[in-house]
DNA sequence: GTGGTCTAGACCACT
DNA sequence: GTGGTCTAGACCACC
C-alpha cells in the first residue's frame, strides 16, 4: 500500500474505512481488525492504527468492547449520515470551485456528460 | 484576511493569485506587487510574501526581474493550462469520490441541476 | 565546513549531497540524516537544511515519509539522470566558452592532455 | 536582448563585451560607446551600464578621458591575458566537476572528440 | 523523534 | 526599492 505524501496517514486510512463501510465491504456491527492487524496489513505504526480507531470512535462509527476488540457501528442511519455528509462536501466543493473559475451550472452539467473518467 | 487553518497561508494566498490571474484581475505580464507590499497587504511576514512569488514563479505563472520586482506571466497560453489544471482536479476529485459512494453519472447531473449554492 | 560566499550555501550542499549521491557513497533509499543533524553537521541553521531536502525532493532527489524522515531516491535511473545532466551542463559551458574564445575543438583536446589539475 | 535571470545584467554584458574585446572586435584603444548608448543599445538601466564600465574599468579592460568617453585598453597582452584568464577558469572547471563525477582525463577527451555541439 | 510553517529581524546584491 | 538568503526561535502535526 503506497501512501500519499500530502496526507497524513491516518486519515486516508480512514477515507479508505469510510468507504468500506458505506459501501458495505464492511458489514454494520462486525468485529473490526485488531489494530495490531490493520498495522500490519497497511504496513503502519501500532500507534498510527491506534489512533484511527481512535478517530472513527470519535465520529461515531465504531466503538470498541473492553477485551473484545473494535466493532464498526451497526447504525445504519449513522452510515448514511455519513455518506451524506462525504457526498456534501465533494459537491460543495466541486460546485464553489468550478464556479470561481467561471464556469456555469450548465456547464459543469455538460462537463461531467461528457466526462469519460466513470 | 483572515486564513483557514487547515492549509498553510502561502497556499491560500497562492489559490488567491491564481484565481485573479484567471479572472484577468491581475493582468497578464503587469507588475505584481512587492514582496513588502504584499505581506503588508495579507498582514503576513515578507518572507511568507516572497516564499510565494518563490513558488508561483516555478509554476511559470510569474517571473521576476532583478531589482525591478516580480511580474505577471504575459503567457496567455499558460494562465488557460493553469486553469484547465484545477478545472480538471476538480472534476476529477468530484466524479470519482461521488463514484466511489455510489452515485452514478445521472444521479451527480440530478444533484448538480437541483444544486442551489450558485 | 567552509561556504563559498559567491554561492547560496543551500546550493553549495546539495551539490555536495548530489555527488555523494552519484558517487554512492548515500545509498539509493537509505535516510538521510535528519534536518536537524543536518543543520547540526555543517553548522548551518535547521531551517536553511530543510531547505535543502525541500528543493532536493523537487529534483526527484530524495522523498519524505511523514514523521520517519528523508529518505534517498532508490532509482538508480534518476541518479544516473541526474550524472548525466550535471556532465552535459559542464561539457556545454566548457565547449562553447572555450570555442567563443577561438579554441578548436583539438586545441580543447590538447589542453586537456596537457592539464595537471588531476 | 534577453538576460539570463540567474546571473546580474552588468555581468552578463561584461561578458559579451570581453569577448569582444578578444575577438577583436573591438578594436583595442578604440572608443567604446557611451554609457547612455550602452543602456539604449541593450535596454538596460543607465545607471547599470555605468556599473559595466567602472567594473571593467577596474579590470584594466578600459580607460575613461574625461569628457571624451570610454575607450578600450590598447594593451594586447592585457587582452591576452583575460583571455588566459577566462580559459583557464572554464579548463578548472570542466576538468575538476568531471573528475568529481568520476570521468577520468581519458573519458573527457572521448567526449569532447565525440562532442557535436562545435 | 521527524519535517513543515511562520514570524522577526538582519544583511546583501541588483537596478 | 526590489527580491534572495540566512539566522533564531517558536509552534504544530505526524509517526
Amino acid at each position: 500500500m503506497n501512501f500519499d505524501t500530502s496526507m497524513p496517514i491516518y486519515l486516508q486510512i480512514i477515507h479508505l474505512l469510510k468507504k468500506k463501510l458505506i459501501k458495505g465491504e464492511i458489514e454494520p456491527g462486525s468485529k473490526m481488525p485488531s489494530t495490531r492487524n490493520l498495522a500490519h496489513h497497511y504496513t503502519i505504526n501500532p500507534n498510527t492504527a491506534g489512533r484511527i480507531y481512535k478517530e472513527m470512535e470519535r465520529e461515531g462509527l465504531c466503538f470498541t468492547k473492553r477485551g473484545l476488540g473494535t466493532f464498526a457501528t451497526d447504525s445504519k442511519d449513522k452510515i448514511e449520515a455519513i455518506k451524506q455528509e462525504i457526498a456534501a462536501e465533494l459537491i460543495h466543493n466541486f460546485t464553489l470551485g468550478m464556479n470561481e473559475l467561471g464556469y456555469s451550472k450548465s456547464d459543469m452539467i455538460t462537463i461531467i456528460k461528457e466526462s469519460e473518467e466513470l
